[in-house]
DNA sequence: ACCTGTTCTGCACGCGTGTGTAGACTTGCA
DNA sequence: TGCAAGTCTACACACGCGTGCAGAACAGGT
């Protein structure tokens, strides 16, 4: 039992061995590890105990060689995206990996379009490529992987050719701007996201579409790239004084948090007294006392548990065409939101 | 050049594609792509004109297959490491994939040892074993993948039959604490991380010993189990009034914030006018405006870049053994630390 | 014209596993 | 005992690529 103390030697245990010791032909060894293959129940059982002593597992390479098709899924993020890593990401990796899959990350800077780097890595049969980088594009994706449909996660569903998984963020924001106007906000800034982005894009038209249908209009509008410290240095445009809004939305949280600390380092602005501040996403760090933040949250879980759901549908070859739910987007009231007297 | 509209239709080229089209034989499309083979210059030039007409690409999968060792680099971490994300973890993996290297991920839950996950998932030849997490003990790495030597990050840089990336905290912290007492702190008190981690014990034994070396002992002590909440709950413990140390040291930068936080929010103590906060990891958040947090910064870029380094040396079989150099952790002053007048 | 040496290519086998198929073996029945 | 039906196994090929080896092609020298 003890392991062998030089570097990379000792191969590993392969499925002859293993029919040897079971007295088998190397192809029962096989059958006995397949879900569908037929085999007598006490050949298997001899196989596994077999394998079990020789710490035996088939090789995934070769085995996805010979099926043509592996169990390597790519998911591309950007370092921006990186933020969202304990929400959103965590629960991608642990949903792909939980279900058997490998996850292999591709991380991109904030600048690439993925175009060389898809093609450089992905050169094998991925069983998915899952694109949370909203600066990689359909067509880059479908170009670079033609031969699998990617998902692609918080994009439009338009395309026939992708599937996407996509939070309802119109229906959370119509729900934030509701609540605001109740509670007698009535000028309202908001915080963009990358010019790029079509998630930003997509939150800003709801905020517009909303506010317009209760007479009102964009108080005030900045552009935080999704950075924090973009954010903090176009905070001041959004606050300036004389015409400080009822309320800031952020179309995203780490956006908030800076428009935040610069509330309460550079001004005497309280929130959520003078100004009320929401985002977007739900992060870990929303929770933190210190923000408290009133957000619209994302159901990672959920849209991770999605994306598994298309890949196991795929591998059934009955199901032609899937739509995938669309997520929930809620409000989560936390303490950022105040009450103006009207 | 339009995109087959199907789902996973559409085969990936083959070396014989090339090789048809080329006009050669199919080996010579292979040693095309080779570094070491030898080619005539114009043969190559053909196979490769060929190549990218059909935008052909060896599969790597069989390649690995072939030649016995992939290019896929598993890296182990765990839930709470995973804040770290944007910075430790981002690194590492641009740095793998930069260097043509796959890097699958894996996430344990923070009680999981990986000995079931690692066997798993890592049924292939894997080129390399990363170990983030300090759940993972050495024995279970080196049983899960008896034929590869892990790479233990922020391990003690014990035993033979690994590798370990060991940044040298004790030096960072020789550092902070001649610092602070310089600036006239003599009571200094400590968060501790998990009790299981490794990294937790080295942080505190070192502060203990720089502490003694002057004559002084830790004034107090709780566990913050390095999340933000725990750390929270935990501060009371280290903040009581009338005892309230000079500095705190964290033994990392988020229970650092949480502290903070705690501070500002539930007591009137002032940082750092009265209690100076340190903490440890210099993660991006540190930077921000509203905690401007003194810490000790570990090198993520060049650790990353030395795993990097490890796996490069070994595909030379030339070299045998190959001591990881030593990380520095220096301290890094922003707003956190005051004077305390002697 | 012949030989030697060099340079390159193609053949063929191997990497470890999945699986269609022919046939060996068992069982049941007359 | 003989035969048919049924059950399971092992053979052999395939997946796509890397590479040792034999030999083809060619140049140069005598």
């Amino acid at each position: 039992m003890s392991a062998s103390l030089g570097s990379a030697t000792g191969k590993r245990t392969r499925a002859s061995d293993v029919a040897e010791l079971a007295g088998v032909s190397r192809s029962a060894v096989s059958r006995a590890f397949s879900q569908t293959a037929y085999i007598a129940p006490e050949t298997k059982a001899k196989v596994l105990k077999a394998a079990a002593e020789l710490n035996y597992s088939p090789d995934s390479l070769a085995s996805s060689l010979a099926k043509g098709r592996s169990n390597i899924v790519v998911v591309v993020l950007n370092q921006v995206d990186a933020i969202r890593g304990p929400s959103l990401h965590s629960a991608l990796i642990r949903s792909l990996q939980e279900s058997g899959r490998l996850p292999v990350v591709l991380n991109l800077s904030p600048t690439d379009d993925g175009a060389s780097s898809l093609k450089r890595h992905l050169t094998f049969p991925v069983e998915g490529l899952i694109v949370m980088s909203d600066s990689v594009s359909v067509d880059v994706a479908r170009h670079a992987v033609p031969y699998v449909r990617p998902i692609m996660l918080n994009f439009e569903r338009t395309r026939a050719d992708v599937d996407s998984i996509v939070a309802n963020d119109a229906a959370g924001i119509a729900e934030l701007v509701k609540y605001l106007w109740e509670t007698g906000h009535r000028s309202i800034g908001f915080m963009a996201g990358r010019s790029s982005s079509i998630s930003s894009k997509i939150r800003r038209d709801a905020l517009a579409l909303e506010i317009a249908r209760r007479g009102m209009h964009l108080a005030v509008e900045a552009s935080g790239e999704f950075t924090y410290d973009q954010a903090f240095e176009a905070a001041p445009a959004l606050v300036a004084d004389g015409n400080l809004p009822d309320a800031i939305f952020c179309a995203n949280d780490v956006m908030a948090f800076a428009v935040m600390d610069y509330l309460r380092l550079k001004t005497r602005h309280r929130v959520p007294e003078d100004v009320s501040i929401v985002g977007f996403d739900d992060i870990f760090m929303a929770r933190w006392p210190i923000y408290n933040l009133s957000t619209i949250r994302q159901d990672f879980d959920s849209m991770a548990a999605a994306v598994t759901a298309i890949l196991e549908r795929r591998r059934d070859p009955q199901v032609r065409k899937f739509d995938p739910p669309t997520m929930v987007a809620e409000l989560v009231l936390r303490g950022t939101i105040g009450r103006r007297a009207r």
